[in-house]
Parts: C-alpha cells; sequence; structure tokens
DNA sequence: CCGGTGATGACAGTTGCTGTCATCACTACT
DNA sequence: AGTAGTGATGACAGCAACTGTCATCACCGG
C-alpha cells in the first residue's frame, strides 16, 4: 500500500491529543498532519473545518436517539417516547467511555469556538427528534419543545455523568433528570 | 471631527444589507468597512470577528431576561420566575421591531456559522439564567432545567413570532408556548 | 501652547480553508 | 500482459479572516 489506512481515525486520535496538550488554538491544522504523516489538505479532505474532527462520527449517536424513539410504543406520550430515546442515547456511552469523554469535554469547554459546534450539533438533534415526533403525529409547538427538552435533560445529564466522582450511569442520571423535568411543571 | 461618529452601528446596519443582498459568505469584512468609510481593521476593533457584527449588543436583552427574574416574587415556583423573565424579555421585542427582526433571521437562517454563533448566545443566556436562579436558591439540577426551558420556550415564541402573518404579541405567544410546557408533563 | 488620549489608517504576517493538477497504488476489464 | 479507470494523496497557488505594531491626527485639559 501506498498510505495507511485509517487517515481519518488517526487524525482524530492526533488532534485530540495536540489539542489537550497545546490547546485547540494553539495547535495548527497542519501540525495535526504532519503528526500522522500526512499534509494539511488531506486533513481537509476528511473534515470540513479544523473543529469538526472532533465531532466527526455523531451521526451514529443521533441513530441511537432516534432508535430508541421509534422503539417507542405507539401510544406513547411525548414525555415519554423522549425517555425511550434518552436510554437509547445512553447506551452509546456505557461506563468504559467515560474517560475519553471526559478528556474531550475538557477540551471542548476550554474553547468558545468548540462550545459553539457542540452547541450547533445538540440543535441539530433536536431538530431531527422534533421531526421524528411529528412524523409520530405530535403538533407543534409540542414537539418541537419535547425534543429541545429531550436534548437539554441529556446536555445536563451528560455534563454530571463526565464530572469526577460520579458513578451512576449515564441512563440513571438520565431518567433522574427527566423526572426533574417533570416536577418541574407541578410544584 | 476627523471622523463621523457611530461607527459601530454604521458597521452594522451596513453589514446587514450586505449580508442580506449578497449573502454572509459572499461579502467581505473589508467591503463591509469600506462601504462606510473606514477600514478592515477598524471593523475588527469593533467586532471580534465577522460574525459578531450581528450579535453585539445582545446584554440589553440578557439584561431584560435578568431584570425580570429579579422582579419575581420571592416564593414563585422556578417557572414562575422564569415567567416572570419571558415577559420581561419580550418587551425588549415590539411589534415595531418585527421587521427587522426578520430580516436579520432571514440572514442567519441561510448560514450555519450564523447559527452556530446563535445557539452559542442561547445558551450564554441559559447560563446566566441558571445562575440567577441558583442565587435565588433553587438547586441544581433543577436551576438548569428551568434556566434552558425558559431559553426553549423563548426562541420557540419567537420563531413564531417572526413568521409571515402572524399577529400576536410575543408576550402573548411566549406565555402560551411555556403552557404548552407545562402541559408536557402532565398527559 | 503642549502633552495626553482615543479612534483610526497602513502594513506585514499567520492561519484556516479552497481550487487545481499531478502522482501512484490498486482494480477490473480485455 | 496490457490498459483504462478509481481513489486517496501531495504540491502549490491563492483568498479571506484575523492580529500585532507603529504612525497619525483631531480633540481635550492644563
Amino acid at each position: 500500500m501506498r498510505w495507511e489506512p485509517g487517515a481519518r481515525e488517526r487524525l482524530q486520535a492526533a488532534a485530540l491529543e495536540l489539542f489537550a496538550t497545546r490547546g485547540f488554538e494553539q495547535t495548527t491544522t497542519a501540525e495535526i498532519a504532519q503528526s500522522v504523516g500526512l499534509t494539511e489538505r488531506t486533513f481537509f479532505r476528511h473534515f470540513s473545518d479544523k473543529r469538526e474532527v472532533l465531532f466527526y462520527g455523531q451521526d451514529q449517536f443521533l441513530q441511537a436517539f432516534l432508535g430508541g424513539l421509534h422503539a417507542a410504543p405507539p401510544n406513547a406520550s411525548p414525555l415519554e417516547v423522549v425517555a425511550c430515546a434518552l436510554d437509547s442515547a445512553a447506551a452509546f456511552f456505557p461506563d468504559e467511555r467515560r474517560p475519553y469523554s471526559r478528556m474531550r469535554q475538557s477540551v471542548i469547554d476550554k474553547n468558545p469556538a468548540l462550545q459553539e459546534r457542540e452547541q450547533h450539533k445538540f440543535a441539530g438533534l433536536a431538530v431531527a427528534v422534533a421531526e421524528a415526533l411529528r412524523v409520530r403525529g405530535v403538533g407543534e409547538p409540542t414537539a418541537t419543545l419535547a425534543a429541545e427538552s429531550g436534548a437539554t435533560v441529556f446536555g445536563i445529564a451528560f455534563a454530571q455523568w463526565i464530572r469526577e466522582g460520579e458513578e451512576r450511569s449515564l441512563a440513571d442520571i438520565a431518567s433522574q433528570v427527566l423526572h426533574e423535568l417533570r416536577n418541574l411543571a407541578r410544584p
């Protein structure tokens, strides 16, 4: 072979490594590429921009979310459907993945540009979930409301799951946060 | 005077104009600056980056949100507090502002980079509201949950307010959306 | 009249990102 | 075997976003 396979994965690993040590802005796309024996041009063939190297592959996560959604019973309320989606999504983050997620998140938390991208991905997730709910017959604005609430619950649960010393599974935390959301509406 | 006053406002107006006609990416920061008789360097002295020219000044909006929050009765539930904040925020968008908001939003809706920035600002709003709720004695994750829900409700209401043919005031729409959120938790 | 201040211009430089063409292993078809 | 693709890459030029630095010049207070 002329080139090693798995260029994309090598670039992602190298990027995370460099971002964690030197910082995001202090790391050049050319450096990332060269650190795995590729050129900058090739980096941009795999990722649409510098930030995307940390977010590529989130489609699987979205599919998990949507998968749980389709598995929900037909007569379930919107929030119950979201609960199913949450369970399914949480399954994509087993405890083994916690250290990696922590490292990744610490990089994102240090850089506003990366936070923007993360929030954008979350917003995209909410849009997809809302569309799926509408297909199930949920009307507006309830569909969007339920979808965004689901994304919010997941976000809060994930942040807690990442915290140092946290031992519960993501699914457990998410279900508790969802319970808190229910309480919010009827004090 | 050597230079005309109000450089920042002139830049913002010119930028919106150009973005609306040529598109965001097809407009150069140098073009914006030159169109009001300034240089590119001066543009970046007023705005931290190209996108920010559309978002500068949102602090007032955030202050409105937080102001309504402080005006809420001391024994109000988190969601009632958020309702107050929503009312106060809606007051910053009187009906006269609808055409301008529509134009601005149409520019943002056409560009992912601008959507990212908008979502980032919303997230910042939610963080500030959550902090204010915590100061009021609301615990986690309820504070963040209520804050993000408030931001979501505002976002949905604003999108509806902007819609062609919509006649209701933003405050009216927001209160209806908030009512839908309450319904979500008890089917 | 004079020194400080503040908004600006001029200019060079870095970096993210794109367009374009060449290269070279591998594959499939003849 | 030969030959024509195909796909991932390198090489290189170029644009636009953004930054650092120094000079300029109206204005303001003493």
